[in-house]
Formats: structure tokens, C-alpha cells, sequence
DNA sequence: CGACCTTTTGATTGGCGTCAAAATCTGTGG
DNA sequence: CCACAGATTTTGACGCCAATCAAAAGGTCG
């Protein structure tokens, strides 16, 4: 899928690394790890780069933009199971196939950079630090998929609504510091309503009716694309957010 | 938490080993990695291993028996993230603080195997075909919770319920093989039909109605922890179920 | 045998979905 | 710079799925 997409590049070029990935190692093997880097390559908003079911040999990190990994179901309803942001890793969990069990979207322009298996084989070989930090990275995500099980299995709708917005603003915030105006106080905000609406299990048509009532309430003012929380703290509160989730990812080793 | 209900046995006595943790592991490594583990111990249904951001220096495999990890809201309701079964690896993602995210009960009596924090890290540095597993591991987890919440989010209560029961079926086969009874085609279910709601965010009123529907059409059968499935095929379509889920787990280097 | 837990059943309520259409915004090309 | 097509947001009326409340029946275990 994204074969055919790949531009001519190579990583020399990059210069936004993946913080997630190497973020605990030193820089010294940073550099060494750029010969693991393969191709990187651009899509624009609307794109997929992956269906699911469909096989694949790397896996990547998102440099800049945003994506959206799903699932489809019969019905054709949607899925939104993880929104991944810059410095994400994407692209393990395949099955004896090399399939790969959701589809990939982008939601934004966005930019990644590729790691095929054999490299990332050899790299975690010849660099066990970075082995451990990929360990810590699927941990984490695990903490942040059960928490949006709580969202979705306990919570109504208005709260989870409220926690969806607080973990992707704060999310956009730390990964993407450069989205967010402090001047305005307003952040690119990747989601419309229908996805957020998918991300929920919600119709687009009552996301539009929660969002109402928090501008009504004074809890933030939103355009296309763009977002203010007026009053995050009462929204934090409504969505049963903690904050720490984002600032202290779980991990095991780093 | 845990230790406190400490039992003396050192583990040389278990005889299960962790397949989970070991299954790609040779002979001779499984034997070295003996001195890792450390003490066992056993719960008995109902009690409480663990709560929610406590902090703990240790992780467990599960030789026997069933745990479920959930999260309690504050207003007293209860998600169910994940039901652990024999074999299953549990305890990694701690924040800064050594704060394990979710309460851990056990629904049966149990039996779980120790490894401190310290006997993790020696050991995944001195065999990196371990920390690979344990990638493995926890991708598959990853790739089981998204699915859960495909579940929650798009499926109807009947969908989710058949999907439940036939993953809890299907898992249960693998990995306590034992529990299943050829003769009658009789397994042990662990969960109750109030679990079975905090699992799927519905109510137990609402699952004892979907179960009597379920048993009515002939699809199961079912007793005090006892179940029967009758119609498997069609009980997986209901709950558009992929066997393929469990016998071919979501890996990356094993 | 009795206390407690789990399952079962009924009646009523309300949250969110569905359907439909209008209003607004966005990006594109002339 | 305006016109237009398409996407997104907004609003309204109505219906249904699952929650809630309540109580009885059945099982399990000490």
C-alpha cells in the first residue's frame, strides 16, 4: 500500500527524530540507529496508507500530522481505535500472515518514517535499550486503550466526550507543542465531529448536541479544526481525566 | 499488598511453567530462567490482590485459576479491562511512581508465580529473546483490548455478548485446557453474569435477558460457572468473533 | 437450615439513535 | 474575487434499546 507511495528520500534528510522511539537513548546511538531508518514518505488528509487485513513488512514512526487507526465493521460502522500523533511508533502486532488488524488513515498531511522488520529485527539486537524501550511504548499504549475502555463501557456520553477532548489536547500539547498558540490558547484539533462520534461509538449527530452545551457552559469555544479550553479544569473533572496519564507515561524499563 | 499473603514455597516447586512467558524459549533457557522467579503464592475467589494506584515491584505470570483487572469510577461502577487465564503475563506498566493502573481480583481460587522488578530487568538483559517475548505479549494485549473496544463502542448488546463469551470460550480452551470437558463440550466460565456486564458496560439485567435469548435459540447452555456452547458458528457471526484472534496471536518476533 | 449471592421477571423511564433537512463552512476553479 | 460543489455542523421530531427500580425465585456455601 504504501510501497507505491513511497517518495525517493532516505532518512539523512530527516530532521525531526522519533522521540518516542529514542527518547532514552543517548545520542550516540541515535545516530547509529539512522542506518536502521528506511524510506520516509508524505500523504495528504483523507489518505489511507493501510487497510486492515492487509500485509505489511514495517513498521513506522509519524513525524509530523496525524492519523487515525480503525476498524471497520460489516455494517460499515467505524472504529476509531487509536489517534496517533507525532513521535508515535505504529505498525507491530501482525499475525502469522503479516497482516496487520487495522486500518490506517490520514486525518492531517502527514509525514512518516519507515522501519522495515528486518531492520528493527537487528536493531533491537544490536541495541537492547531500544528493544526495552519498545516494550515501554506498547505498555504504554495498552494503559491509554484500557483507559478509553473505561471511557466507552462506563461513562456517559457527555463524560466521555469531555475525557476524549482533555487526552488528545493534552496529548497535542506534549507531542506537538508547536500546535498549540499561547497567545490565543487555541490548539489544532485533528478530529471532527463525526470522528469523534466514531472514537465514542456515538452519533456525530449527539456529539454535535454535547458540544452545544459545553460552548453554552463556557467550557470551550471550537472552529473548524480548532480548539479552546476555556475551562479545563471543570472539564477534566467531567471526564474523569487525569492528567498524569499523559505526563507520566506507564512503562516498565525507562 | 501481595505480600503480606506471601506463601513459603519457593518456586522450584511449581510445575507449570509460564508457556506465555517461555513458549519460545529453549529447554536449557526456561531452566536458567528458573532462578528469576521468585516466591508463589495463592488467592482465593474474591480476594483482592491489588488496588488500583498502589505501588508494586513485581510482576506474575498465572499458573491457575482467573483474575479480572478492572477500574472503579468514582460514582462505584466497574470496567472490567482485561480477565487474565493461565499462562498470562501481568504487572508491567507503572508510572514514575510504581503505580499499577488497575485493582486485580481473583474470580477463582488462583496460584501465581512472583518476578521482582529487579530479577525482570537482569533477566531481559541477559536474554533478549525474553524482551522480545515480552513485546510479543503485550502487543497481542494490545491488539485483544482494541478489539474490546471495537466491542463496546459499534456492536449492539447482543453482538458484544456473544463476542465476549466466544473469546472467553476460545481462550479458555487454549490456555486451561483441562477445564474443557470433551464428553459433554462443557467448560468452566469464570464470570458471572454482573462481571459479564462490568465487562461490557451493561447491566446484569440486561445480560440475564440476552443470555435467556441466547439459550431460548438454542446457542448455549449454561450453569452455576458451567457453560455449553451448542452453536459455535453462529454464536461467533452474532458477535462477528475471529477465532483466528486467539489461535494466531498478533506478534512481531516470535 | 439459614444467610447470602446470583439469576430471573415485570413495569417504567430516559438517553441516544434514526431520519430528514437546513444552515454554514471550506476548498476549488473560473 | 466570486461561484459552486461538497463536506461539516446544526436543528427538530420521533422511536427504541438498555437503564432503573423493585421484588421474587433459585442456588450455594457455611
Amino acid at each position: 500500500m504504501i510501497t507505491k507511495l513511497l517518495k525517493d528520500a532516505n532518512c539523512s534528510s530527516c530532521t525531526v527524530r522519533s522521540r518516542a522511539l529514542f527518547g532514552s537513548v543517548d545520542e550516540q546511538n541515535v545516530r547509529l540507529t539512522q542506518k536502521y531508518r528506511d524510506k520516509h514518505c508524505y500523504f495528504s488528509a483523507g489518505e489511507i496508507l493501510h487497510r486492515e487485513q492487509n500485509k505489511i513488512d514495517y513498521a513506522f514512526t509519524l513525524y509530523s500530522g496525524c492519523l487515525i487507526l480503525y476498524n471497520n465493521l460489516s455494517n460499515g460502522d467505524r472504529q476509531i481505535l487509536r489517534v496517533t500523533l507525532p513521535g508515535d511508533f505504529v505498525g507491530f502486532s501482525r499475525n502469522s500472515k503479516g497482516e496487520l488488524p487495522y486500518s490506517i488513515k490520514a486525518v492531517t498531511d502527514s509525514r512518516i518514517c519507515l522501519f522495515f522488520d528486518a531492520n528493527v529485527l537487528q536493531m533491537t539486537s544490536e541495541h537492547p535499550e531500544i528493544a526495552k524501550r519498545l516494550i515501554d511504548l506498547q505498555l504504554n499504549d495498552t494503559v491509554l486503550c484500557q483507559q478509553r475502555l473505561l471511557n466507552l463501557g462506563q461513562k456517559s456520553s457527555t463524560e466521555g466526550l469531555a475525557y476524549l477532548i482533555m487526552e488528545l489536547y493534552s496529548r497535542i500539547k506534549v507531542q506537538s507543542p508547536k500546535e498549540f498558540d499561547f497567545k490565543t490558547g487555541e490548539t489544532f484539533f485533528p478530529l471532527n465531529q463525526a470522528d469523534m462520534g466514531d472514537a465514542l461509538g456515538l452519533t456525530k449527530v449527539h456529539i454535535n448536541r454535547i458540544i452545544a452545551t459545553f460552548k453554552n457552559e463556557g467550557l470551550i469555544s471550537c472552529g473548524h479544526k480548532k480548539l479552546k479550553i476555556i475551562n479545563e479544569e471543570r472539564l477534566s473533572e467531567i471526564g474523569q481525566f487525569d492528567i498524569g496519564l499523559i505526563k507520566d507515561p506507564f512503562r516498565h524499563f525507562s
